[in-house]
DNA sequence: TTGTAGGCGTTATCAT
DNA sequence: ATGATAACGCCTACAA
């Protein structure tokens, strides 16, 4: 009655299935079968079993119950940073594909995380298996047997993986900027001063193929800044340019910008593409010509192996471990 | 030691701490020792277990152990759809606040989800509180004891929450409008046929206040289409407009679009606002003028009360379980 | 219809 | 340094 006793109502712990059985003045096995709507009890017992645990604000715990029926349940997924909009809409896929067979996913981003064997551990020990674009240096070893399925996996990979496979797609789109009159591309690809990603490397191969050797410009940040600042380095050293091939959707939008301010006419003057095909390239003007990823495919196959993996159906490595997805060039307007 | 039953060696169901033992000569507790880096034992002993363990592909189980330790870990987000650009911004933050204090984040998106009850309830099994955008509607009641915190809540909220408050921001966007010879703006709102949106009404009231009547058009879905819809319509009924106000940042991307399809200059001739302050809005040309939400306070508030409740030190409902967060208005290019 | 007994995998306490 | 015992919260099998 008194607003400032009413702490006898908050236990020190939660309630458990103990304190409702008490309470009720039942055993622990009638209230799991009120609980859980099982048959065989008094529908009078049943009520006040119900009521009772409603006042003890009892809720079944997650790790009694989780011991007795040991079904894996939930995923991890770990991404660099959903800010970039590609996660996001990898883990929208990952998260749907999991919901459809019962599954929680556990997102954890790289980017808040301090030490990243640390981020690994932490969440690899909630988990029955684990999703992401995993680098074999950051402690993939120290997992045990947990189910592993990395993105973007090379094929001579420790864990399971999806390989990526989007030459046919470059050479699609190599071909279609050829069509349009393009003689003088440049690739703006994200590496460190050194070799060029493998992407930026098939483009450049399948150019020389054709006759054309394009200049390269390096950025290191994976933004749309750095896709600014990079288109606008090439401006600088290459007038003559007519297509700027961009290491991915973000970077691209970044070079949209800077042409832009430039009073550079796109498609007009200078043809752009992606890479990733996001929606975000349906949101920017002109929409933009990228080589999309199937994610949904994507997302179907990794929840796939990892689910194959935790039950025991597929191995945690080797080819079965492994599948292909493809990527398919998407013509819209900057090209 | 022969390669030849290596079949032996995966037995049908996880290995657990019993097996390690029994194969490592031990007794429980020093396999528990050797695992977690315990002192106390004998060095030559800890190798022999972790070898044990490691050949047996041992992995302490969550549930075991969460049992023992029921210290709560487990976060669960609920959203609509990652896909949409406000989310992952939102997701994101809450996550990194969640990682400061060791928390794991379950993410769920209701896109995904048949029954959103059930939904709601699945996930809540899995987690020690709840985040989202949660109507009362979707069986809030139904949780318990739950510690559960709402975005965008309402004053008479059953459970937590965070109070967006709007109104200043709006104020200054209104004044900023008019200051730039705004007198024709027309208000982009997302909402059933019927009353206007808060945030809609908001702006109408402030206009109104200031001795402007804006016309009304309203939209169903939360999409960057519907928002290119809703200005072609715009564009028809009210000729005269010279401003539009987009009820969030997607929709207003989709303005943009309409707009620069049509020929018409932005800011010049038609001045467009959104809301929400989403880094798309630096994606787009021009860049977005917006009322930007602070994400990261929403997340760090509503991971604070969220935990706070857990541990007990916050209550589940009234006063102490609120927070407000205010808007701020950013005027970029598109204004 | 209801209750009793046992065990799931782990860690803490207290011996030895 | 190591082991025995008990306990965590829940569910299943069986008994009453």
């Amino acid at each position: 009655m008194t607003a400032r006793s009413k702490s006898a109502a908050t236990p020190a712990h939660r309630a458990t299935i103990n304190d409702v059985a008490a309470a009720a003045g039942v055993s622990r096995q009638t209230v799991t079968r009120a609980m859980n709507g099982m048959p065989g009890i008094n529908p009078a017992t049943k009520d006040r079993v119900l009521t009772a645990a409603k006042r003890l604000r009892y809720r079944p715990s997650r790790f009694g119950r989780g011991l007795v029926k040991p079904e894996p349940h939930t995923l991890g997924l770990v991404v660099d940073d959903l800010t970039n909009p590609y996660y996001p809409e990898l883990a929208s896929a990952v998260i749907g594909e999991a919901a459809k067979q019962g599954w929680n996913v556990i997102v954890a981003e790289k980017i808040h995380a301090g030490d990243r064997e640390e981020l690994l551990s932490e969440v690899a020990g909630q988990v029955d298996a684990l999703l992401g674009y995993l680098n074999d240096s950051e402690g993939l070893d120290q997992l045990g047997d947990l189910p592993c399925v990395q993105f973007d996996s090379e094929p001579g990979a420790t864990v399971g993986g999806i390989e990526q496979d989007f030459e046919p797609a470059m050479a699609d789109l190599v071909d279609h900027l050829l069509d349009r009159g393009v003689r003088h591309p440049v690739l703006l690809d994200i590496s460190p001063p050194g070799p060029l990603s493998r992407r930026g490397q098939c483009f450049v191969d399948l150019m020389r193929a054709r006759g054309i050797e394009p200049p390269v410009t390096q950025v290191i940040e994976n933004s749309m800044a750095a896709g600014a600042a990079g288109s606008q380095a090439i401006l600088q050293d290459h007038p003559g340019t007519d297509a700027i091939m961009a290491f991915n959707d973000v970077a691209a939008c970044g070079t949209l910008k800077t042409l832009r301010r430039a009073g550079i006419d796109v498609p007009g003057q200078i043809k752009v593409a992606g890479f990733d095909g996001l929606s975000l390239g349906t949101y920017v003007s002109p929409q933009l010509t990228t080589l999309a990823l199937d994610v949904q495919g994507v997302a179907a196959a990794a929840v796939g192996l990892a689910l194959g993996m935790a039950a025991g159906e597929i191995p945690r490595s080797g080819p079965r471990a492994r599948r292909r997805v493809s990527y398919r060039l998407v013509v819209r307007e900057s090209s």
